[in-house]
DNA sequence: TTGTATGCGTTATCAA
DNA sequence: TTGATAACGCATACAA
C-alpha cells in the first residue's frame, strides 16, 4: 500500500463524508459510526481504513451538519451589555477559555449602547441553536425573558439578575464586598464615609452594594454614611458633594462602587488638588491594572472576573449535560488589596 | 378573516417553512421564494397570505440550515491574539458593531497564552463556515497562512502583518505616530529620546514603530536617542535603564511604544520617585482611560481603534461582495492627546 | 458488523 | 406564477 498524500493544500468543495466513504471503500453510515461511537461494532481491519481514508482527505465533520441534524451546535452564545467594559471582557475571557476546553465556540452579541436590543441578541444567537446562553447584561428588555423562556435553552445571568428569568446567576458577592470595602476604611480610622455609584434605578449589582454599606454604616454608631448617585454628565455635582464631605470636618472617605466610578472620583479629586490618603480616605470596588499608579496607589477590591466566567460556563455546561436542579446563586468573595489611598486616616 | 394569534409563546419544537407552508395552503418553494426574492413573480394575495402565516407562526428562517445549503453562513470570525488587551477589545467593538449592521454575527476565538493555536482556531471557525476572518494576532503560527489559504476565505489582517499571508491589511500608521511622538517631544525641549518597547522579535508592529523612532532621531543632530526593550519580567532592568538616561545630563524623555509599556514605565518611575514633566518627559503610544489620572497626565497618542475595526470588517465586507483587487493597506493617523508628562522641559 | 434509506430546514432546478 | 423534488453534510432506524 503506498502512503496516503497528506491534507489536500489547494481550497476546493469541502471534502465531505461521502467522499471518505468512497476512498475507503465503505458506506457512508460507517464513516459516521466510526467518528461517534468509534468503540462499539468495528472491525479494526474497517476501522483502520476509514481512518487512513479520513487523514488522508484531511477530513473534518461540518458542525453546521451536524447541528442541523442532532439540533445540538456545540455553540454557546454571549451577551453583553458593553465590551468597553473591562469587568465584561475578564469575564467574556474566563467563559470563552472554559468554552473552548469544553470544545465549544463562542458567538458575541455585543448590546453596544442600547440595551433594549436584548430580545433581538437573545434571538440572533438562538436562530444559530447556541445550545445556550451566558448573559450580562442590564435586563432592561422587557422581551428578553420571554425570549429566552421560548427557546427553551438553559441560561445563566452573570453579575446582573434579570426580573423574571428563570436562570443560574453567578456573580461577586456584591454585599460583602460592599462591607468587606467599608469594613476597611473603618478599621483605618476614616469615619465619614461616602457611597458613589452610577444611577441605581433597575440595576441590582448597585443596589446590592448600597444596601449593604447602609446597613453596615447602620450597625457603627461612630459611622457617618451616605450615598451619592452620580451621573456621567455631572462631574460638578460629584465635586460639590466632595467638597460638603470634606466640609463635615471628620476623617472622610469615599467608597466607588464601581471601576467607572473610581475613574470619575479620581478625576474630582484631581481637580480638587486633594490628596489620597490624607485628604480623603478610598477604597473602590474592581481592580484595575493602574490602580497602583493614581496618587499613592488605590486600594480596591478585586472581582475574581476569570473565575466568574468559568463558572459560568461551567453551570449552563451542567445544564446542558441534563443537570434539573432550580436556579442556582453562585457569590463568589471579592479580594481586597490594600494600598495606600486608605491609609490610616489619623495618619496625616 | 379572524386576528391571528400572537407567536406561540410556549417552547416546543422549531417552526419550520413547512409549517408556514402548510398553514398558508402553499408550497414550500412559495414560502422560500416570498422570503428572499420578494418582489419578483408572486401573486399579492399569496404574498399575503405566506406573510400572515409567517407571522401567526412567529417563523424565522433557521440560519444553519440556510448556511448548509447557500454554504453562507452571515458569520465573520474573529481571531484575538488577547481579549484582556485593550487595544484588541476597542477593535473587537467597532468590528462587532460594522457587523451587526451589516447583518453579520461574530464568532469569537480567542488564542490566550499561546499563539501556536492560530491554524487551530482559523480552522475551528472555518468548519462553521465563517465567510470571513479578522485576525488581530501575532501571526506566530507557521500553519495559519495555509490554514486561510487552504479556506479560500477573504482574510484581514489588524495591526499585525503576517508574513506569508496575502490579505489586506488595516493599522495605525505606526511610523508616523512614532514620528509624531518624537516630533512633539523635541518641540517641547526634550533632547535625549528612550524608546522603550516590547522585545520586538517578529512583532511587525513594534519593529515599525522603532525604526521610525530611530530614523526621526537620525534625521535631528541635536537629538540622542536609543531604544530598550523591555521584557515583563525585568523591572529592575528598566529602572537601571532609566537612571543611565538620566544622569546622562540632558532632557530625557520617554516614548513608550504601547499602553502595556507605558504601565511599566509608570512603575518604574513611581519606584524611582521622579515627576513626569520634571525630571523625565513622556509620551506613550495608545490612550487609555487612566492617562490623565497617573501623575501630572499621560501625554498619548491615540489609536483610531473603534475605525479599524469598523474598516477591517468593510474591506471584508466588500471582498465577500466580489471585490477583486490585490491586497490593500489601510493605515489611519493617530491622534496626539497632550497633557503635562510632555510639558516643555525648559519649564523645569 | 455493515449498508440503505430517510430526514434535519433550506434553496434551487426543473416541470407544470 | 407555482409546486414537486433533489440536494447541502450528517446521523440514525432499520434491513441485511
Amino acid at each position: 500500500m503506498s502512503p496516503t498524500p497528506p491534507p489536500s493544500p489547494v481550497a476546493g468543495p469541502r471534502v465531505t463524508i461521502a467522499d471518505v466513504a468512497e476512498k475507503a471503500g465503505v458506506s457512508k453510515a460507517t464513516v459516521s459510526r466510526f467518528l461517534n461511537r468509534r468503540d462499539e461494532l468495528l472491525t479494526p481491519e474497517i476501522a483502520q481504513r476509514v481512518e487512513a481514508a479520513i487523514a488522508a482527505l484531511g477530513y473534518s465533520p461540518s458542525p453546521m451538519a451536524q447541528a442541523l441534524k442532532r439540533g445540538r451546535s456545540r455553540l454557546i452564545g454571549l451577551v453583553v451589555a458593553d465590551v468597553t467594559n473591562p469587568y465584561s471582557v475578564a469575564v467574556l475571557r474566563g467563559a470563552e477559555k472554559a468554552c473552548q476546553e469544553a470544545g465549544y465556540l463562542l458567538m458575541l452579541f455585543n448590546l453596544g449602547d442600547d440595551g433594549q436590543r436584548e430580545r433581538e441578541a437573545i434571538e440572533a444567537l438562538a436562530s444559530y441553536q447556541v445550545e445556550g446562553l451566558i448573559l450580562n447584561t442590564l435586563g432592561r428588555d422587557e422581551g428578553a425573558a420571554a425570549a429566552v423562556a421560548r427557546q427553551g435553552r438553559p441560561v445563566v445571568l452573570v453579575d446582573r439578575r434579570h426580573a423574571d428569568m428563570q436562570a443560574d446567576f453567578v456573580s461577586l458577592d456584591n454585599a460583602g464586598a460592599a462591607r468587606m470595602a467599608a469594613g476597611h476604611l473603618r478599621e483605618q480610622g476614616w469615619d465619614d464615609l461616602l457611597f458613589v455609584t452610577e444611577p441605581m434605578a433597575g440595576v441590582s449589582t448597585r443596589q446590592e452594594r448600597e444596601a449593604a454599606f447602609r446597613a453596615f454604616v447602620g450597625g457603627h454608631p461612630e459611622l457617618h454614611g451616605a450615598t451619592f448617585e452620580s451621573a456621567a454628565d455631572d462631574a460638578a455635582g460629584l465635586e460639590a458633594e466632595l467638597r460638603r464631605l470634606r466640609a463635615r470636618g471628620r476623617r472622610p472617605a469615599v467608597l466607588a462602587s464601581n471601576a467607572v466610578i473610581t475613574l470619575r472620583v479620581c478625576d474630582a479629586v484631581a481637580r480638587l488638588g486633594w490628596r489620597f490618603g490624607h485628604d480623603l480616605g478610598f477604597v473602590g470596588i474592581d481592580e484595575t491594572e493602574w490602580a497602583p499608579l493614581v496618587g499613592p496607589g488605590l486600594t480596591t477590591i478585586a472581582q475574581p472576573t476569570d473565575a466568574l466566567g468559568r463558572l459560568a460556563t461551567a453551570c449552563l455546561l451542567e445544564r446542558l449535560q441534563g443537570l434539573d436542579v432550580p436556579p442556582r446563586q453562585i457569590l463568589l468573595p471579592g479580594r481586597l488589596v490594600v494600598r495606600r489611598s486608605s491609609a490610616r486616616a489619623s495618619d496625616q
